[in-house]
RNA sequence: GGGCGCUUAGCUCAGUUGGUUUAGAGCAUCUGCCUUACAAGCAGAGGGUCCGGGGUUCGAAUCCCUGAGCGCCCA
């Protein structure tokens, strides 16, 4: 007999058979055109990243479907990688140089870079080691980086054939401008945040004296790049302004008032300042009146030469109060009003972007964006949730040029040579042949204009792309719908003429327990390495994808993933029973043929065979938590509540063949519980699967087959007649417990019923604690017993000197109201003529029999009322 | 301002194309149990006008309209 531990303990379970995955290269992929692919390349994680509770759930997604499909014999290939992160991680590399005393700009582009890379070596594999904690399956020969040569390359010959196409161009534009970076970053990166800021009214006399006109604006400092004020040209207020010119305060330069539609008349004064450089309307504002574009500000948001002098290097908010005060004294200031409204702050430096005009490289989109609409709305990609695809063409449908210059050295070098004498233009994949005569474009890409390629080339090779590419499944945080996903279909299209992938699934967003965001200012957020070493990680898992529904938030908390630790438990119990009752010298034989089955046999059978059917549909709609439901009940409820207790007798019997053909159905059953398990409990299983029976190096459950659903096995007969007699014994229970009969006291039992099966006897028995039963159509109910109808089965429980009449006409009472409400509802139904005479023939004849059976109940159930005193 | 969601038991959520569910699960609660797999457990119980109001239908948690509250995205 074995030795197992009487409660799981994970850490040493999950650490060995990582170890073992590995060095069996269970993940390994490689072509092989016998066989179907089955492919997901990972969202890379940020080099800079550290695992939190997205990835957790991200890659746990993933592995359940990788694993699944790996089991059912596809070519799973998971490829995974890192990011470069442009932005994030050159912010670290400056801070960590400047730690050390150095500047960027003074070791050079070349030196930084060696420390990018260094720094990438060193801190860029964290993320990479955290996700193999949890136990995913990637093909880790294949750990990809998007500065990799190969990659690298990639990114770069695509600028080139974009550019060649005529898709991307160079100009000055207004762009968000993050002046901590310095760096211009995409619409996409900014984010709004509500602030309370003042609304100030500016007088702008009129040249001519012959009045005023009050301007409101929320940015004072700018006024020294207005260079006009606007009006609604319906707005009678200042019909006999417009044309004229104002003298803009603490400067004196004249400005013109001109009338635009823009203008919204009901904000503050119906007047706006136009500054056609520092305001993404006011620029287009500029552009159709021919205004002058007068930029006031440095790259670092302190004011340039081209504000008056004493503003001359004072930082935007410095610059706002100083305007503000010499406003004031000026008598140009007519108040300052509370105000609420959205200002854009940069993901990246954490600072209110500004809107500035620089010359940037521009990527034309409406041609690109076009046939992405078209593969999802037709459904060649399909979205889970499907609702996203509303967003997605929202999006794609009002697309803008996208910026895909960074003012960076960490990223792709963009690939464009300017001539120093002509200035002309050369772009291709290799320098001109003269270099020396040509200067290169200083800037880098847009990290998402690398990553846009990830589907296709993490493969090297055009075998590869071949075979494994489109890949199935992408599986992503839906904040990235337009950064990532939308793009790389955009890529995929236009690169390989072929979707990236066909199944997109877009995860949970992760909440604490009180419904706020996970963040690391709150300090809301658990650490999973954390949450594993104390409840495993099949535990973190398992939790999960039982609580996050698709397409809705899940709140999560750590002391949830107990819910993963008692399901571990429960299964690792449910192993250590049945091993430790298998006979001595017992050999699990996994293609056992059982000489007979019974009736418990093949309810079981049944009942595993309709939830293998339905997992396997679940898993293959992305029905994540509602396989994990099914797993969970079918484990807890069929499989230990009632399979285990059901056989146990069998399990005690002295007879060793009874006891080794139990054990053999038993294992067996277990046997492909672990398999279906395996997928979300990665390590559980596999433990408990090498346990069940001795297995050659290199074995593993990682690579056994998944059940499939043997439709010949699926009894929905038994199933309804194992029913039944789960409800006659919940209904002995229920008794006992009302009655408050002692566990340890066996009672005896009368069951009044045509059905009977002599297993039924031992079953009851046992499940019910109950020393006699006597069957029969005849029986006659015992006198001071407690009584409960099961269809059309009457149980009476004699309880001479036990039973309290109160408690037992008072359960009776509560039954017989139960029965009465529901009665009355059908009758109701039933003679209502519409229904008769609308409904189909099947819902009509299923509600009479309903009724029937209701009103025989009703009327047993009233004769053993009315007999209660005896 | 535009778009997309959500609102079902104290909490977190299921509820498939409207009809065998007078609404289900887990957690929490209450009662009784250390019954030799598991107290990280077992058995039993209580708990809901399915957000409000209209409508469609023989029949609505489910479909339509509308109101309220909440969340997210875009501008």
């Amino acid at each position: 007999m074995i030795e197992i531990e009487k409660a799981y303990s994970p850490s040493p379970v999950e650490a060995k058979w990582y170890k073992y995955w590995q060095d069996h290269g269970l993940f390994r992929s490689e072509i092989d055109t016998n066989k179907t692919p089955y492919t997901i390349v990972i969202p890379p994680p940020n080099i800079t990243g550290m695992l939190h509770l997205g990835h957790v759930l991200n890659n746990t997604i993933q592995d359940i479907l990788i694993r699944h499909k790996r089991m059912q014999g596809f070519n799973a290939c998971w490829v995974p990688g890192t990011d470069h992160a442009s932005i994030a991680t050159e912010a670290k590399v400056v801070q960590h140089l400047a730690e050390q005393g150095i500047d960027k700009k003074e070791i050079g582009r070349e030196e930084f870079l060696k420390h990018c890379h260094e720094w990438k070596e060193k801190y860029g594999g964290i993320i990479i080691s955290q996700l193999e904690k949890l136990g995913i399956s990637c093909d880790w020969e294949r750990l990809r980086f998007t500065m990799d040569d190969h990659y690298y390359r990639k990114v770069i010959d695509a600028f080139v054939k974009l550019y060649k196409d005529g898709l991307i161009y160079r100009g000055y534009r207004m762009v968000n401008w993050d002046p901590k970076t310095q760096s211009a970053i995409s619409d996409e990166e900014v984010y709004y945040q509500t602030m309370n800021i003042k609304l100030v009214h500016i007088r702008y006399p009129m040249v001519d004296g012959s009045g005023e006109v009050v301007v409101a604006t929320t940015r004072p400092e700018t006024m020294f790049g207005d260079t006009a004020v606007a009006v609604n040209p319906n707005d009678e207020r200042y019909s006999g302004f417009v044309g004229k010119k104002v003298i803009l305060p603490l400067t004196g330069r004249e400005i013109e008032i001109i009338a635009d539609d823009y203008v919204d008349s009901s904000f503050g004064t119906g007047a706006v300042k136009i500054t056609p450089a520092h305001d993404v309307n006011d620029y287009e504002i500029g552009h159709r009146h021919n205004l002058q574009f007068i930029n006031i500000l440095n790259p670092d948001a302190t004011l340039n030469e081209n504000a008056p002098a004493e503003f001359h290097g004072l930082e935007r908010y410095e610059a706002r109060k100083k305007a503000m005060k010499m406003l004031e004294e000026g008598g140009y200031l007519v108040k300052s009003e509370d105000y609420t409204t959205n200002i854009g702050f940069s993901q990246r430096g954490n600072v209110q972007v500004e809107p500035y005009i620089s010359e940037q490289w521009f990527m034309k989109m409406d041609k690109l964006a076009k046939p992405a609409i078209d593969v999802v709305s037709e459904g060649k990609i399909k979205f889970y949730p499907h609702h996203w695809v509303k967003t997605y063409e929202h999006w794609l449908a009002n697309i803008k040029d996208w910026c895909i210059s960074r003012q960076l050295w960490w990223g792709h070098r963009i690939p464009v040579w300017y001539h120093k004498e002509s200035g002309e233009i050369y772009c291709d994949v290799v320098p001109p042949a003269d270099s020396e005569n040509w200067v290169q474009d200083n800037d880098v890409l847009d990290t998402w204009a690398s990553s846009w390629l990830w589907a296709h080339d993490v493969f090297t090779t055009e075998e590869e792309q071949r075979y494994y590419y489109p890949t199935d499944a992408l599986v992503t945080a839906p904040d990235i719908i337009f950064f990532w996903v939308a793009r790389m279909i955009m890529a995929g299209l236009y690169f390989q003429g072929e979707i990236p992938f066909k199944h997109v699934y877009f995860t949970s967003v992760i909440r604490d327990d009180l419904g706020r965001k996970m963040s690391k200012s709150l300090g809301n957020s658990p650490d999973p390495l954390d949450v594993i070493d104390k409840y495993g990680a099949d535990a973190l898992r398992f939790t999960m994808m039982f609580l996050a529904p698709l397409g809705q938030d899940v709140r999560f908390s750590e002391d949830k993933c107990e819910i993963g630790r008692n399901f571990a438990n429960k299964i690792w119990n449910a192993g250590r029973f049945i091993l430790m009752n298998t006979p001595e010298g017992f050999v699990y034989d996994p293609d056992y043929k059982p000489a007979s089955e019974d009736f418990v046999d093949r309810w079981i059978n049944s009942r595993l065979n309709s939830t293998v059917r339905e997992l396997n549909k679940n898993l293959e709609d992305f029905e994540l938590t509602n396989s994990a439901k099914l797993i969970y009940s079918f484990i807890w409820s069929d499989f230990c509540d009632w399979y285990i207790e059901l056989i146990k007798s069998k399990f005690y019997s002295d007879d060793s063949a009874i006891k080794a053909d139990t054990a053999q159905k038993a294992i067996g059953l277990f046997d492909r519980i672990l398999r279906m398990l395996h997928p979300f409990m990665p390590y559980i299983s596999e433990e408990l699967w090498q346990l069940i029976k001795k297995r050659e190096a290199g074995d593993s459950i990682s690579v056994a087959t998944f059940p499939e659903a043997d439709e010949e096995k699926i009894d929905p007969a038994g199933e309804k007649k194992m029913g039944l007699l789960q409800e006659i014994i919940t209904a002995i229970r229920n008794i006992r417990g009302e009655m408050k009969i002692a566990p340890s006291k066996n009672v005896k039992v009368f069951l009044k019923t045509g059905m009977f099966d002599p297993l039924y006897d031992d079953l009851i028995r046992k499940l019910a604690k109950v020393e006699e039963i006597k069957f029969g159509t005849d029986v006659q109910k015992p006198p001071k017993s407690a009584s409960a109808v099961i269809k059309d089965c009457e149980i009476f429980v004699p309880l001479e000197g036990l039973i309290d009449i109160e408690v037992e006409r008072n359960r009776l009472e509560k039954e017989i109201e139960r029965v009465k409400g529901g009665l009355t509802g059908l009758e109701k139904k039933l003679s209502n003529q519409e229904f008769v005479s609308r409904a189909p023939a099947e819902i009509i004849e299923r509600e009479r029999n309903k009724k029937r059976d209701w009103e025989e109940n009703l009327s047993k159930l009233e004769s053993i009322l009315a007999d209660l005193q005896n």
